[in-house]
DNA sequence: GAGCACTGC
């Protein structure tokens, strides 16, 4: 989102206009143009009978065929949104939402928020006049909390549907339903990529696919001839022959994670030191998420003249942000991913291959602006043998919080529930169990009233839902709020050290700020906390206070009585429990896992008995994060609630039993 | 004594 900003400056400043006057015609003439020259404007009637045709329509058009920004607007202009209905877009990304939809309000020469909307988290522009809705794939799933047979769109277009998100998924399922339920017809349309078009054809029953052509150009692709051994040393020589024998053009090399990329940084930085003057022109620059926004925005500034950039990214450039001046890209052919494991409540973050599908997105970067080149960093044949598409989200995450989503929508077999790729049936018995042992769903998995719903309501992972919601019976909810939001924003805590541990540090982390009543961005650079997530926790806060001030609660604090609040995490986070070994290490109760403590805590050094903890994640060792000192006694009263929901919960629904064993 | 790729409500 943050990045998004950046690109939208960007592109603002490029707009500003030298005379006001003049360039509004001139302007309007050349979107006329451009609208006009995209592949799919000759398409638009055999488009528009295909919608009116088939009720599911399957898109496929590549990069650069206009169909995100065409499509709703050829779709208005046939009439499907007569009588007040809306044309729906969904997005995987906040900033695409976004930019496409001040691009069409633009096109359509409409203030953004009349005809043309868009709609996202903290960010709704649309009002009662709005026709075509640009949105996040979630945002639409929390309509349909509300409303749940979304029942003012005629149509809903999902848009990247091949990047598999979890909440393309379950969309895609819901909409099928939602669809078969409505009186009034809604039509779906479903653009991707090509590789795996197919898929979804077949999903909707032999779906008609329509063929869009889109714009690239050409990329030339090179493999090396043998594997290599270290790809961060054969990046390092390819970004240096690129730099020596190919044409100007800057370079983006795809690595995984800042750490490499800080390394491969120094590492050309020396190398340039040893090169004679003339061919030192050559400028590193490094993109990652966590990085700070002034120094995101670097890579999107031309290089000097005479000298050329070379972008070090993790896969952030793959999608979410656009460079421009690339011409060369260089694919280490791996990529950091997130796994999920249901049966240790773990999650694990490997270096792995990237998929094809991944490895054709990096190399298209190259062909945005006119002829490129790709470098993998391995041989054609292993590029042969990569899956074809990354695994679906869906298949690898905590289902917790979506199976809570779809019991709110009433819908209750999940086993059952006509997923597009189907989650294991052991992650969907962890995740019932779970929210179970949470108080949201009943001793039958029916969602329970009034806990489930409510936690189904706010937008939190069901643990941080389950402890405001006992935070307003134990008196803190105001600093619980606070906790919540900081935890959800993945802020970072440097001072202000509690020695309790880190969700208190979170707290005053938030607090001091607030007090300091100076500018945000100097308190936190000052502090060394990032500012973004600082206001993102900030909007969260705000969000969920209004969440919960809607549902009666009534937000008290429990001032210095921090036991209380103590006790109220410990209560909601019994599950995430772990106990000191005598050797030092620590055993996490649920599943019996010898895990660390993550040196970033605040309790890294000090190695309290028994925490209670956010996170538990493998990466070089088994590590837990976020934690809280806790009273073991604390945990036995949670157990004996336990034992008791336990033995009443549906056995079909269970087989976690080893929570019983830390009593 | 490590360091988390990326999204989203």
């Amino acid at each position: 989102m943050a990045q998004g900003e950046l690109k939208s400056s960007v592109l603002n400043r490029k707009r500003n206009p030298k005379s006001p006057v003049a360039s509004r015609s001139s302007k309007r003439q050349k979107i006329a143009e451009h609208r006009k020259s995209l592949p799919i404007a000759s398409e638009e009637e055999h488009l528009i009978k295909a919608v009116q045709k088939n009720d599911i329509l399957i898109i496929v058009g590549e990069t650069g065929s206009g169909k995100t920004t065409q499509l709703p607007q050829f779709l208005f202009n046939a009439g499907f949104c007569r009588e007040g209905k809306m044309v729906g877009i969904t997005q995987p990304r906040r900033i695409a939402a976004l930019t496409i939809a001040k691009r069409v309000a633009e096109e359509c020469d409409v203030p953004l928020g009349q005809k043309v909307g868009y709609a996202v988290r903290f960010d709704d522009t649309t009002s009662s006049s709005t026709r075509l809705k640009y949105m996040t794939d979630g945002f639409l799933l929390r309509e349909a909390l509300v409303d749940r047979l979304l029942s003012r769109y005629s149509v809903i277009i999902i848009d990247e549907a091949h990047e598999r998100t979890v909440h393309t998924d379950v969309l895609l399922a819901l909409l099928k339903k939602v669809q078969r339920e409505r009186i009034s017809p809604l039509k779906l349309i479903i653009m991707s990529a090509s590789l795996d078009a197919r898929v979804f054809c077949d999903y909707y029953g032999g779906a008609k696919d329509f063929h869009v052509e889109g714009r690239q150009f050409d990329v030339d692709i090179f493999y090396t001839v043998h594997p290599e051994t270290d790809y961060v040393d054969a990046a390092l020589n390819t970004i240096f022959q690129i730099h020596s024998e190919e044409e100007e053009g800057d370079i983006l090399v795809f690595l995984t994670g800042q750490e490499e990329i800080e390394s491969v940084e120094r590492l050309v930085q020396e190398k340039l030191q040893h090169l004679p003057e003339d061919e030192r022109k050559l400028l590193p620059l490094a993109i990652f998420s966590a990085l700070p926004s002034e120094q995101q925005m670097r890579v999107f500034a031309p290089a000097p003249i005479g000298s050329r950039k070379v972008v070090l990214a993790t896969n952030i450039a793959e999608t979410s942000i656009t460079i421009p001046g690339i011409r060369y890209v260089v694919d280490s052919g791996v990529v950091k991913a997130r796994t999920y494991d249901p049966n240790k409540g773990m999650e694990t973050l490997d270096v792995v291959p990237v998929s094809k599908a991944q490895a054709i997105q990096r190399s298209g970067r190259a062909g945005r602006e006119g002829y490129g080149k790709s470098f993998h960093l391995y041989p054609e044949r292993d590029f042969w043998k990569l899956e074809d598409s990354t695994k679906p989200e869906i298949k690898r995450c905590n289902l917790s919080n979506v199976i809570l989503q779809l019991k709110a929508l009433g819908i209750d077999d999940i086993v059952g529930f006509d997923f597009i790729d189907k989650p294991s049936r052991s992650a969907i018995v962890k995740a019932l169990a779970e929210l179970h042992l949470l108080g949201a769903l009943t001793d039958d998995c029916k969602l329970a009233k009034p806990a489930g719903e409510q936690m189904a309501r706010l937008p939190l992972k069901p643990v941080y839902s389950r402890a405001l919601i006992l935070a307003n019976q134990f008196n803190c909810l105001e600093e619980m709020l606070i906790t919540v939001a900081m935890l959800s924003a993945r802020t970072s805590r440097n001072h202000f050290v509690s020695v309790e541990g880190d969700h208190l540090t979170y707290l005053s982390v938030y607090r001091d700020e607030a007090k300091a009543e100076k500018n945000m961005r100097k308190w936190c650079k000052d502090n060394f906390v990032n500012s973004r997530s600082l206001k993102h926790a900030r909007d969260i806060y705000r969000q969920i206070r209004g969440n919960v001030e809607q549902m009666g609660f009534n937000v008290s604090s429990c001032g210095d009585d921090m036991l209380e609040y103590r006790k109220c995490l410990a209560a909601s986070f019994f599950l995430k429990a772990a106990q000191r070994q005598m050797d030092g290490t620590y055993r996490a109760l649920e599943s019996g896992e010898i895990v660390h403590i993550h040196p970033s805590s605040v309790l890294f050094r000090s190695k309290p008995e028994c925490v209670i903890f956010d996170e538990l994640m493998q990466t070089s060792q088994k590590y837990i994060n976020n934690l809280t000192r806790i009273d073991p006694l604390w945990l036995a009263e949670s157990a004996l609630i336990i034992t008791k929901q336990m033995s009443d919960f549906n056995a079909s629904c269970l087989n976690t039993t080893s929570v019983l064993s830390l009593v």
